[in-house]
Order: structure tokens, then C-alpha cells, then sequence
DNA sequence: GACTAACTACCTAACGTTCGGTAGTTTATA
DNA sequence: TATAAACTACCGAACGTTAGGTAGTTAGTC
């Protein structure tokens, strides 16, 4: 059983992924916890600092989990990839969750200030850290890319941010599958020397 | 100069591209056209068909635009895909606009019924159009393709989709413009075959 | 008895929306 | 052609609801 505040942390996390932070209340967080509104407060004093906390946990966990696979000798740049892709594909299979990170970017206007530069510090780890995947994958000769290691990090992570987001709209859940398969091909050389239709 | 309406749109459209549809209120439309709140409804009853409205004028024109292009025979592929890149470049030099259906698709679970079907067909237009060219492009010769025009259009729309998002972020105005170098790359012959380190 | 976690009760501000009403213009009819 | 009816564009005031947040109090634990 957890401690009420990591429970709070919870229910807001899963409500920011699925209706964003704007549209998630104090209320809804209380009702699914099952205690009172004003013992959210208690907790986390403001909103703001609720909405820093949720981030930082999920940034920290991932961090925790990306550096394990990168430090393991056994893992290739391929596992590495596959692991980031991981998330993602769960997320797909969900009916309207994204990406921690992309809920809270496409509403950045609408955030506290303490909160947008929690997110930004999350978007730059996310692409330095695809950027040196790629990078070291073809030092090493394991993948082969069809463009700077530095463009592909970006289009990978935009790509799946996209898709994410617009799967909410089209409600095809296979799309995202796709853009992985067709990101696969773009670190793969067969592709590149292969010439479709 | 334009009727009360088409002022209320513009200014609604403003609000919501640089804030979300959430995020905008009768009452900054009210302020920024002049006029006082209750007479928005005047012109549209809801905020929900206000939304709708929006939504039809921008993807109206929109498709006049590019079925104009598609129309013309001295328009190559290139030039249509150009053509299509042309507003996201306009967007990404602006400090933080998205495209509209972009914005809409991220507050999806927000938004009422009559909202979401409207997104969701802008989106579907969207993609069967960039399909569609590049498919044209492949036929005609003009693009070489490293994947199926269909997958091709989903990486291509999402990425751009997905940059502008995370751009709000990053604050990196160059980010977008990668991406679209990297889109042309997909779609050249010349980088089909060039493998970069 | 101090501390923690939860509670009830309440606050202010903002939201979309409704209501009743005022000008000014257009349309229909006698 | 004068007059009445209807319509367009807008307004101020208020509604019910919801939001984040505050104050003070109670129950349980070391």
C-alpha cells in the first residue's frame, strides 16, 4: 500500500496523460485517491508544485532506467533503441494516454513558469540522450544512418510525440506502430540502398 | 474592413493557436475585437460552435489552397510538398504558435463531441493529401521514396506536427527547420543511397 | 503533548451562459 | 408613403458552476 502523497502523485500523473494538466482538478485527483480535496494541499501546497513533483518523478525514474541500459556492455544500440521505443508502444495500445512530456508541451502556454523549465530540462535529456544512442550505434558500426545522428534524434522524438498526439484525434492506434517500424528502417542500412515503388 | 465575425474567428483562432482552445475565453476574444462578451453569442451560441467554426474556415481554406496546387500542371511534386512546408516554416518563426489542428489534437479529451469529429476529419484530410502527392511523385518519378508513400506521409506529418509542439519548449526555432531538411532527404534518391557516419 | 494527516467549511476569481433590454436598420403592409 | 413589425448588433447585470486556495478543527501516533 503506498503513502498517500505518491498515490496523489499517481492519480495526477495518469490524469495529466490523458486530459492534460489545465483539465485536471485538485477534485478529480481527491475523488480517485479518496480523500478530500484540501488534503491534496497538505501535501503539495500549490498546483504548480504538484504538477513539478509529477515531472520530476517521471523524469528521474526514466533517467534511472536509460542509464542502466547504457552502462549494461551487454546491451547493443539496437536494445538501447528498442527500450526507448517501449513506452511508446504501451502508450499506443492505451486509449488516449501520451507521452508525460508531450501532454505538458502542448500546453505550455497554460503553465506556471517552475513548471516549463522542469518540462524543457525533459525534452533536452530525452534527445541528447537519442542523439548519443545513435551516435555511438554508428561509431560502432551497428546502425547505419541516413542522416547526422543529430537530425535523426530529432525526428525520432518528434515523430513520436506526434503520433501520439494525433492518435487522440484519428483514434488509429496503429499509426504509431507504423512511425516505429519506418524509424527502425531509417537506422537500418538495408533501407537506405533499397528503393521502394 | 471585416464584419464582427470574421473578427471574432480571427481572434479566436489567434487564441487558440498560441493558447489552446481551453485556454481561450469569451472574454479575450471580447477584448481583442472591442466588443463585450455577450455579443460573441450573438454571433455564435456556444463556445463549442465557435470551435466548429473555426476549425471549417481555417480547413476550407486550407484545401483550397492545395487543391489549387494539385490542379495546376506545372506544379511538380516538390513543389506541392514545398508548398505544404510553407506554413509550419511561417508558424516555427513565430515564438509560439502551433498549427491549429495541432493544438486542437492535444487537448482532444477536453474539447466537446461536435469539436473532435471536425479535428478529426482536418487530420485525415491532411495526411490522405501528403499520401497522396507523394504517392504522385514516386509515380512520376520526381521523388524516390524510402518507405510506402502511406508510411512516408505519417512520419513526415507527424514529425512537423510533432515539432511544433515540442518547440514551445525547447524555444529552439532552428528545430523545425531541421526536420523539414530531414523530410526532404526521405523523399530524394540522392540520400537513399549516401550513408552519413 | 507535539506532530501529522486528514477533515469541514468557506473564500475569491473566473468561467460559459442567460436574461432583459436598447438602439438602428430593414421589410411588409395598409 | 407612412407606419408597424421584425430583425441585427450590441449592451449591463446576473446566474450557476467550478477552479485553486485558506482557516480552523479533529483523530491518531510517537
Amino acid at each position: 500500500m503506498n503513502a498517500t502523497a505518491d498515490r496523489i502523485l499517481d492519480a495526477g500523473q495518469e490524469l495529466i496523460q490523458t486530459g492534460g494538466f489545465s483539465a485536471m482538478s485538485f477534485q478529480d485527483i481527491a475523488s480517485e485517491v479518496g480523500i478530500r480535496k484540501p488534503s491534496i494541499i497538505h501535501h503539495f501546497a500549490t498546483k504548480a508544485e504538484l504538477g513539478v513533483a509529477i515531472i520530476r518523478r517521471y523524469r528521474d525514474t526514466f533517467a534511472a532506467q536509460l542509464q542502466q541500459i547504457s552502462e549494461d556492455p551487454a546491451k547493443s544500440s539496437w536494445d538501447a533503441l528498442e527500450f526507448y521505443f517501449s513506452p511508446y508502444l504501451f502508450l499506443a495500445s492505451t486509449p488516449d494516454k501520451v507521452c508525460l512530456c508531450g501532454a505538458l508541451s502542448g500546453e505550455i502556454p497554460a503553465l506556471p513558469e517552475v513548471m516549463r523549465v522542469e518540462v524543457k530540462q525533459f525534452i533536452e535529456a530525452h534527445q541528447r540522450w537519442l542523439e548519443e544512442i545513435l551516435r555511438e550505434g554508428a561509431e560502432r558500426g551497428e546502425l547505419v544512418l541516413i542522416d547526422s545522428p543529430k537530425s535523426l534524434s530529432r525526428v525520432i522524438f518528434n515523430s513520436l510525440q506526434g503520433s501520439l498526439l494525433v492518435r487522440r484525434s484519428t483514434e488509429d492506434v496503429s499509426q504509431l506502430k507504423e512511425i516505429i517500424n519506418a524509424m527502425r528502417k531509417l537506422v537500418k542500412s538495408e533501407s537506405s540502398i533499397q528503393q521502394i515503388r
